[in-house]
DNA sequence: TTTATTATTGCAACAAAGTCGCATTAATAA
DNA sequence: TTATTAATGCGACTTTGTTGCAATAATAAA
C-alpha cells in the first residue's frame, strides 16, 4: 500500500511539525484550518506512527498525544526519552533525557513509554 | 467521608493482593465471585488509589491497570519504579527497577508512569 | 492528456473504558 | 433500635478510537 500525498496529511504534519509541545487528536482538530474529519485524523496519525514520522505518547489523561521524531533515525526509533505533562497548564512535552531500563534476565525490551507528571516552569 | 468495609471491596483487595501481576478492571470482573457491578468496581478502584492502597498503571493498551502498592509506606508513594506488559502473554507487572528522573530546571515533580513493553521470560 | 487503479476521505455506526445522577441498600454511630 | 450516610446497582452518558462502505482524488499507465 503506496502512501500519497494529501493536503489533509500535510495539514496535521505541519501542525505536529510546529508544535513545541506533544499533541492530541483533539488538539490538532483545534489547530487544523477547516474541516477535517476524526476518523481520517486519526488514521493520517496511525499511518505517521508505522512510518516512524511521528511517535505516540500514552498519558495518563486517558488520552494518546503524538509528537514528530526529532532524534530518531529512518529505522531507529528510540523512544525511552520522558515526556512530561503539565498538571496546570497541560501542556504536553518532550524531555531531553533518556531513561535506561535494566530489563531482567530473559526478557525482551520493545518500547518504553514513560510519562512523567508535574509542574512545569511557568507553572511551579 | 469515612470509608465502610464492605465485601465488594475486600474482594476486590484480596483479588489485587494474591495476584502477581497487576490487573484491569476487566481482569478482576472475571476473577470476582458472582456478579459486581463495573461502576461500582471503578468505584471501589477509585478509592483504594486515593487512600494509596493501590496505584494505577496507564497502558498502551487502553486500558487503565490497578496494583496493591508494595514498598509504599503511608503517605509515602514512589510510583517511579518500571511497568512491564507483555506482548504475548498481556500480563501486566510490576519490575523491580526504579527510574530516576533529573526533572529540568524550575519543573516540579508529581507523579511518573513508567510503562515497557516487550516479551517476559516465558514468552521470549 | 486521458484513463485506470487504488489510496484516501467522510459518514455513520460501533466498541470499550470510565463516569455520574439517582433511588435503594446496608454499615456504622448514636 | 434507630438514624445517618456511605456504598451499591442501574441506566444513561461521555470520550477516545476503530471499522465498513461508498464516493473522491492522487498517482501510474496508456
Amino acid at each position: 500500500m503506496k502512501r500519497r500525498t494529501t493536503s489533509s496529511k500535510q495539514a496535521v504534519f505541519n501542525i505536529l511539525k510546529s508544535s513545541e509541545v506533544a499533541l492530541s487528536q483533539d488538539d490538532i482538530e483545534k489547530k487544523v484550518a477547516g474541516e477535517m474529519n476524526r476518523a481520517t485524523m486519526y488514521r493520517i496519525l496511525n499511518s505517521f506512527c508505522e512510518d516512524g514520522h511521528v511517535h505516540r505518547i500514552f498519558s495518563d489523561d486517558g488520552r494518546t498525544y503524538f509528537a514528530v521524531c526529532l532524534n530518531c533515525k529512518e529505522n531507529d526509533h528510540h523512544h525511552n526519552h520522558v515526556h512530561f505533562r503539565c498538571l496546570k497548564c497541560l501542556r504536553m512535552e518532550c524531555l531531553k533525557e533518556e531513561i535506561e531500563i535494566k530489563m531482567p534476565q530473559g526478557y525482551t525490551f520493545k518500547d518504553a513509554n514513560c510519562l512523567v507528571t508535574g509542574y512545569c516552569n511557568c507553572c511551579s
